[in-house]
DNA sequence: ATTATTAGTGAGTAATCACTCATAAAAGTA
DNA sequence: TACTTTTATGAGTGATTACTCACTAATAAT
């Protein structure tokens, strides 16, 4: 995976903004560069000039938004108190401000639509949950904290499709059932 | 949505065990009729003789499969014994055969691939559980369902994608947690 | 001021897309 | 057998695809 410059040009973000909106609303191969270009005011082989090719474009998108959802995490696994462990970590989805949300959107949707599968990105939140749980004396932690991220899978799904009743209700319901 | 004869040739038959290999391997967009053509070992032509176009032959693909669905969920939805009914509802994503996985992973694909939401396909089921947990005297029996349900998401998801570490331990640990 | 480098355009290209249609083979019916 | 209907083919079609390239505009370096 190569890199990408972080100073940009202007009409290389509108770029990146375009696609990102275009990629989580109607799909990566369903969105054609073409579309990218118009949505960003800009000409179609500026994408290839700054991306080299759509997949280019992509990871860019997607290089980007790691980074953000990485600092999301830094609180949860530096915490030393096993609640909050597992409190933050049950709020992620619930905390997912509007602006992250395409991309969120986007992950879930090239999960499915590419063979972009990376388990290992949960590793290090299942690994502190499970210390968490060693802590509060839970007899299977280990089970504990898969149970967390399978869980956690199934939440976001429904608040990115919008099939929450309600979603302070269950999400006080969830802290009632950890004790939190 | 109209409907496809349950009367088909041996040809029709062999488009449709294509279609629906490619569509769960590659995705909907991503599969040529073309392609489809060619693995079912018949000319393009004859796909929209048969299924007018290619989202007839998604739809004849779907009448199928959720017919086999429905009949899966009679069992729980006819449980009089409220541990059964939870029991059977956590096992559904570990008793999915082989010649069944290819239609469920099509589904998960489909749900954000295509806007083919339809979150009230488990409303029975979910009525059914908090039937279940209201005998069983749990305090907030309409969220331990819908707790369920979105955990049902879930597991599917690892266990379609591979991503649990041991599934008949993690089924074991989901009997105990509810004590059945 | 001159040159070199980068940013940006837009017409053009081969490949692929879903889909049509004229025609033929096969199957069903009388 | 003769006739009708259904099944099946495969070449062909216009639209769209990701991507290229010759070219210009703007910026940076000397």
């Amino acid at each position: 995976m190569s890199d990408y410059s972080l100073i940009m040009t202007e009409k290389q973000e509108k770029i990146l903004t375009a696609a990102l909106t275009l990629f989580a609303k109607e799909g990566y191969t369903a969105t054609s560069t073409n579309k990218v270009a118009k949505q960003a005011g800009v000409s179609e082989g500026l994408i290839f000039r700054h991306f080299k090719n759509k997949e280019g474009l992509l990871q860019a998108i997607l290089q980007q938004g790691e980074a953000r959802i990485k600092e999301m995490f830094i609180p949860i696994l530096t915490s030393e108190d096993p609640k909050e462990v597992i409190r933050l970590t049950l709020e992620i989805p619930f905390s997912v401000t509007e602006s992250e949300f395409e991309f969120w959107k986007l992950q879930f949707k090239l999960k499915w639509e590419l063979e972009y599968n990376n388990p290992e990105k949960m590793q290090p939140l299942q690994e502190a949950l499970a210390v968490a749980f060693q802590k509060l004396g839970y007899e299977t932690p280990e089970l504990e904290a898969e149970f967390i991220i399978v869980f956690l899978e199934g939440i976001s799904t429904a608040i990115i499709k919008d099939n929450m009743s309600n979603k302070l209700k269950f999400k006080e319901f969830l802290v009632q059932k950890y004790k939190l």
